[in-house]
DNA sequence: GATGAATGAGCATTCATTCAT
DNA sequence: CATGAATGAATGCTCATTCAT
């Protein structure tokens, strides 16, 4: 609450915050948010409920926490991945790759993050969906150059993030639920190799 | 779970168990599974709750019912019209297409099917993707045919799913959760080619 | 919640609902409604929580209930008991009479209705008030003829219950809460006494 | 509880004890002990709970210290006011003036002093209990060379305080709670009067 | 004296489920 | 088949109080 450190990242801390943050992590990524109860908390960060409370004021606020931290980690990492390359094929791979490489490394984060169903308030969602869209604003202004170069295809806005990021994304639903089985990194190649396919912009296209 | 009419498909029906049915889609759609109360089906369905448990038995049970209704109403739309067809880039399109046009006419159905997330017992868990996978198995037969002829990359297994559907899946995802405003027909088209541009088998490919 | 006789009067009763009303009086009384407590209630009345809350809503409801029917109960005898008499001294003691034997039968009530602060919403306040002013007004009305014939003083609307149920209220109080030890019967004569006095047009007064 | 000056008045001071006093007289006034909270008067008084509970041990010691000092406040101008008068009628007066005066002066202190239910400990209750005994018959001792002169009527002890508070009190309770408008100092003269017609001895009174 | 993180018993309320009518 | 009163375990959250710094 006064911590200077509150822009805390992602890596493993020891005071109480963040171990509860830690713990409700777990939880919430082995039994989704509303499955999971604050008592399932307490017993892994081995606090007290009051501490819980003390810090995030809801279940609610623990999950927001954990959302706006994962979120921007994740965004950071996309966009730290894909700058500087030299051309769009590159980008377009690199994107992919760091999505892949994050929700391998951090697998309780994505499935938390890419699971979410309304579990937060409408007032909350907003706040999401507008972060979210500048997140993606900025990963499309690595693009930038591609496009005016000719070398990408301009299409309707809503169908840039399906095509970029579908195939890696439904990949990871699926291996993060434990559906699949094939090593991500082994995917990583033709993920990205669909994406650049389906944004190329090819005067040869078959269509 | 007692009754012989199990695949009662989804066209409106009046007698109570049908109601019931219809009123569980709607809230269950809109709160998700978790949060859906049986006072909340009770209200929507006019149902006594004893009416509503002499049907089901439990919660899950409505749940598990829809879910099966609903998952081979929507392996049997995209089957249907992917068959038959002249050609690998028709069949694709067509699937798309179809997995489009189910999305479009059914959108609460396919909020409740495209978002589940572990709501249902392991045991059916289970079950279901058993039968996801022999649907999928059936889908696949049909493009078989494309692949001994050549015009179809042969890749991981776990590939094609992602591959094929993704782009289409993050669509309908983000269209049924209303952050994407585009006419869902009008993305069609796009969503089919990033499907064949990422499974057909092209000699001048850029990989 | 469907029964007809939902204008059940004080009078014990057997269903579940008047149990809990009973045992919730009881609780109250002795406790204050901020400290008892639902397991008090469930306690004392044998029924479950969720039969509680199936009939009251909320702990509030149940204090509502009981402070609905009480306060009807405490006018209606009020009122019967001054009407029709033959002049205004009659009238006046009848009615404090009238407070005393309630307040004297029914303690638990009494202290319960007595003793309440702001512990209902404001909502349900502002429609306890109109019914109370509804109520005074009616009994207001008895009086009227002694008004006219002058026997009665006219006097600031808002001073009259103070100067006639003030003396008798504040005995009740004391009474209710054990501080007093006097019988409230022999005390009748001296408040009516007083109420008579600072009510009645006497040319003579000391004033 | 462990300071000297148990006996401050009610004098606005700026040490950090009265401040949180001062903060929660605001509290309970507003909301009633049971509802009040720690943190309620930690944010009205700016200071910390560790610093709250260093100065009064428990809620209920702030309660207590408020009302030790409204008490003996109270009484104090009661009966500084009704001292040395020339007659009865004249002592009875300025009783319920001081009665009236001290309610509108200190308003939130009144609502406290005078809603309360049991709202502390029954051994802190019995002290209260005490004192107030003491203090009425200190003020009854003001009364005492009216008696032996004949002007004021022998009653039950128990009736003394109803008869010459009551009506006051049942004013000061209404206005408190905002259910009157009248002015209060116009009300003054009408129950003084009616506490003087109930107590003087009337060899020709309407009885 | 002051601070606020930590504690945990306790509470109102919810909700799936049962069952007598 | 239908009804809805009854059940009680479970849950999120509150709040007075303690105590190390």
């Amino acid at each position: 609450m006064r911590q200077i450190d509150d822009t805390a990242d992602l890596a493993p801390q020891t005071d109480r915050k963040s171990v509860i943050l830690a713990a409700a992590l777990a939880v919430f990524s082995e039994k989704g948010i509303e499955e999971a109860t604050i008592e399932d908390i307490r017993q892994r960060s081995q606090a007290s409920v009051g501490s819980i409370y003390h810090h995030f004021g809801t279940k609610e606020g623990i999950a927001a926490a954990l959302f706006s931290q994962g979120l921007d980690d994740y965004w950071t990492q996309l966009i730290a991945r894909a700058q500087g390359k030299l051309n769009a094929e590159e980008t377009i791979h690199d994107l992919i790759a760091a999505h892949i490489g994050w929700v391998t490394s951090k697998p309780d984060l994505a499935r938390f993050l890419f699971s979410r169903r309304q579990a937060v308030s409408p007032a909350y969602e907003q706040a999401i969906r507008q972060r979210t869209a500048d997140h993606f604003k900025a990963l499309f202004a690595l693009l930038k150059p591609w496009f005016k170069q000719g070398a990408l295809r301009r299409l309707p806005a809503d169908l840039y993030a399906p095509l970029l990021m579908g195939p890696a994304q439904e990949f990871s639903r699926q291996w993060l639920s434990g559906r699949i089985q094939l090593d991500p990194r082994i995917a990583t190649k033709e993920l990205s190799l669909a994406a650049w396919r389906s944004l190329v912009n090819d005067p040869n296209g078959s269509t």
